[in-house]
Formats: C-alpha cells, structure tokens, sequence
DNA sequence: TCTGGGGTCCTAGGACCC
DNA sequence: TCTGGGGTCCTAGGACCC
C-alpha cells in the first residue's frame, strides 16, 4: 500500500516563535513584519544568524551569516536572543495539534515533522488534511507553516521546501520531472557545499541531470552515498516515518570560548563542566557509555578529537572525566591557542544491559549515590544549583545556560 | 570580516589474529 | 627471510543535517 505522507516545517521557527512569544506578552511590534534576526552573542564569539525574518531576507541577510555581516547588509537591523525553553515550548503546541491527526509522529527537529497519515485517512484526502492543519496552525497557535504532501519521506521534504511561507505543496512521483528536476542540485536534500562543485565538475546541475547519471559512476565517486543521492535524485525513499521515541546514539556538549586558552588547567575545568552536563543527561534517559571523545578548535579552525573506551560502561561523572583528561592531555599540545572544547559520550547502552563487571567496587557505589543525589537536587532546585569544584567561577564566566 | 551547538552516519587506515 | 589475504575492532576525521 503506498504510503501517505506530510511533512510540516515551521516558517522561520525560532523568530516566528519569538514574535509569537512577545506578541503574548504585550509587545506592540511583530518583529516578523521588520527587518529582525534572532542571533548569538558577538561578545561570547557565537555572534551568527540563528533565523530571519522575510523583511531582513530582502537586505540579503542569509541564516548563518555573521552578525556583523548582517548589520553591514541592514544597519536597522533588530536583533533578538535564542531562547530554547521558548522553542521547545511552541514545538510541543505544535506536537499535541499534530497529534490530533495521528499518532505517527516523526520529530525530525525542533521544528520539523514527517507525519504517517496511511492509516488515517479515511474518506478525505491527504491534501484536504494538509490544509485543515495548515489553517489550524495558524489559526489556533499564530505562526505559519509550510506542508509538503507525498508518498514518502524525501519528497514531502523536498515539497516542504519550495515557495515559502505559508505555503503547501504536494510532490508525487509523477510529478518530479515537473517540480524537482529543474532545481539546482544544491537544493536536494543531502547534498552540500563539498560535493555540489564535485558534481559541477562532472557536469551535473541540476537533480535532473543527477537523475539520468549512471549510478554505478556515482558509486564508484561517491560510495554509498552515491548511490543514495542517485535514489534521492529520482525519488526513490523507503525510510519509515519514526515515530516510536528513541535513544540518542550519543550525548555531547562543546563551548566556544570568550577568549582563547592556553592553560590546560583551565581546559580541565571546563572539561569537568561540561561532562557534568553530559552525564546528567546521560543519566537521566538511563543509559551508560562506553566511550568518550574529547574535541579542541584551534584559534585557526583546525579541529582535532581523541576518543578512548571506558574500561566498563558507565555514567559516572568522575569515571569519565577521569578518562577525559587523560585523552585531553595526550592531545593537547602546549602554547596552542584553543578556541573550543567538547566532550561526547558514545556507544551508550541501557542500564538493564550492564554486565556486572568485575571492576564494580564499593568505590563506584559511592560515586553512584553521589551522582544521583546531585541530580535529584539538580531537578528540585534547578541545574546550577549545585555544582563540582571549580564549576561556579566557569558557569559564571561562560554563563552556562540552565538546561530543562 | 568572522565563522554555534547538537546530532548521525560513513570511510580510511592501523593493529591484530588466523 | 619474505611472502599472502581475509576478518574484526578501533580511532580520527569528514560530510551532512537542523
């Protein structure tokens, strides 16, 4: 049976929201209806474009683009912060209408769902739903967004995407000559900005012309990639909508630092900060990792990881970041002027499937019942409430936001 | 000019074993 | 002394997404 799909996408999400937001509080400007961004912190060198609005796209402004770019192409330019509880909160309004529909839900972003409406449809059609959702939204949670209608996943995306806002799309099969092979291949879905020139060099341009190229050429270039930009080129998507809640593959945190840092000590520091956030999240969906990656950003841009397996799986603050400093020293060569630090957890696993290791001592237990009676006053008194050595003078000087 | 943060998946190459 | 392949596991780094 084939396959009924939407995919919805939230205009300009984090600005839309925003307005919505402020429009809630009294605000007597829709900074949707000016030239407005929503922005990082140029002092704590995040300074780039998060989400614009249509006004500050007609200046040229592009997302990612630097804040002092932006403000050289719109000098009036308003500039707003990102808040993320915002975010997560009209992500969830949108959620719960969604659900309304059916309960095959795949949250592919913050701002973005695939929908499984096969089984749902009754007597009405996929398109007719499309626009009940789309005025609904609109009506009942004041923002907009754009519906892509289709078979399957990769084309309800790629409909999403075309005229914004506001907008719906259907994209079947039958009509991807018409809709989709004309498009520069930087459009479709998958294709950045390192294999783009790689195809214009091959003289392909358009996903048309990737469509009709042998796809054992594209293999042999590309590798399974190939192959699937190949599939992607004329349609072809089997992937199921996901809407059964999964565990992360992996859990990390990184900060660009104010300034650049060369004293390893403070690159401890923030080291222990950071996997105190990881493995409080880590141990909050249940899960242990088995390995750990540290990664640096030079002054120069020039990234370099080092990643080591635990002896045994665990979420243990002090486990880790013993195995992180460890990696950290290997790596970190003196005078080097690091611009970020990050550590992810991999590998992980669910507790249940702890093999009870040898290595298991009464000193674990004791790190254990500290970890969790730390997190239980994290969640009853809020994240910074409570910290490890060190972690006040860092939170203070990085402002490390509160996590939900 | 200055360039975020959080993810997933893939590949190349080295170590080691048979 | 010099010579094989195949398989597995591991790590570093890259490409892409929002």
């Amino acid at each position: 049976m084939e396959k009924q799909i939407l995919h919805i996408d939230v205009n300009n999400a984090f600005l839309s929201w925003t307005a919505v937001e402020m429009l809630k509080q009294g605000s007597q400007i829709d900074i949707r209806q000016i030239p407005a961004i929503i922005g990082g912190d140029e002092s704590k060198r995040s300074g780039i474009v998060l989400a614009k609005s249509m006004k500050a796209k007609e200046f040229g402004i592009r997302t990612a683009d630097t804040i002092y770019q932006a403000k050289i192409k719109c000098p009036n330019l308003k500039i707003f912060a990102s808040d993320f509880k915002i975010y997560r909160k009209y992500s969830d309004k949108l959620y719960q209408l969604l659900l309304q529909y059916t309960d095959k839900i795949e949250r592919f972003s913050i701002d973005e769902c695939f929908l499984d409406m096969t089984y749902y449809l009754m007597k009405d059609s996929l398109l007719n739903k499309a626009k009940e959702i789309h005025k609904r939204v609109k009506e009942e949670l004041g923002f907009t967004v754009n519906i892509g209608v289709s078979n399957n996943k990769l084309l309800a995306k790629m409909a999403s995407d075309f005229e914004k806002p506001d907008k719906i799309h259907t994209l079947y099969p039958q009509e991807i000559p018409e809709k989709m092979w004309n498009l520069p291949i930087s459009e479709l879905f998958m294709l950045g900005k390192k294999t783009v020139p790689k195809l214009y060099n091959m003289q392909i341009k358009t996903i048309g012309d990737l469509a009709k190229t042998d796809q054992k050429i594209l293999e042999k270039k590309f590798g399974k990639h190939g192959i699937m930009i190949w599939e992607y080129a004329n349609g072809i998507d089997d992937t199921e909508v996901k809407y059964e809640k999964e565990n992360p593959k992996g859990i990390g945190n990184s900060i660009t630092l104010p300034e650049n840092i060369t004293d390893i000590k403070k690159l401890e520091e923030l080291l222990l900060a950071l996997i105190e956030q990881v493995t409080y999240r880590l141990r909050s969906y249940h899960l242990l990792a088995n390995t750990v990656n540290v990664q640096l950003r030079t002054k120069d841009f020039e990234d370099t990881s080092h990643q080591g397996k635990l002896d045994y799986p665990t979420a243990s603050t002090k486990e880790i970041y013993q195995k992180a400093k460890k990696l950290l020293e290997q790596m970190y060569k003196k005078q080097i002027e690091i611009r970020l630090i990050g550590v992810r957890v991999d590998h992980l696993q669910s507790k249940e499937e702890q093999q009870l290791s040898f290595f298991e001592s009464k000193e674990n237990e004791k790190q254990e019942k500290l970890d969790k009676t730390i997190d239980e006053l994290k969640q009853k008194y809020g994240y910074n409430v409570i910290t490890r050595a060190g972690k006040m003078k860092i939170g203070k000087m990085l402002k490390l936001k509160d996590i939900e």
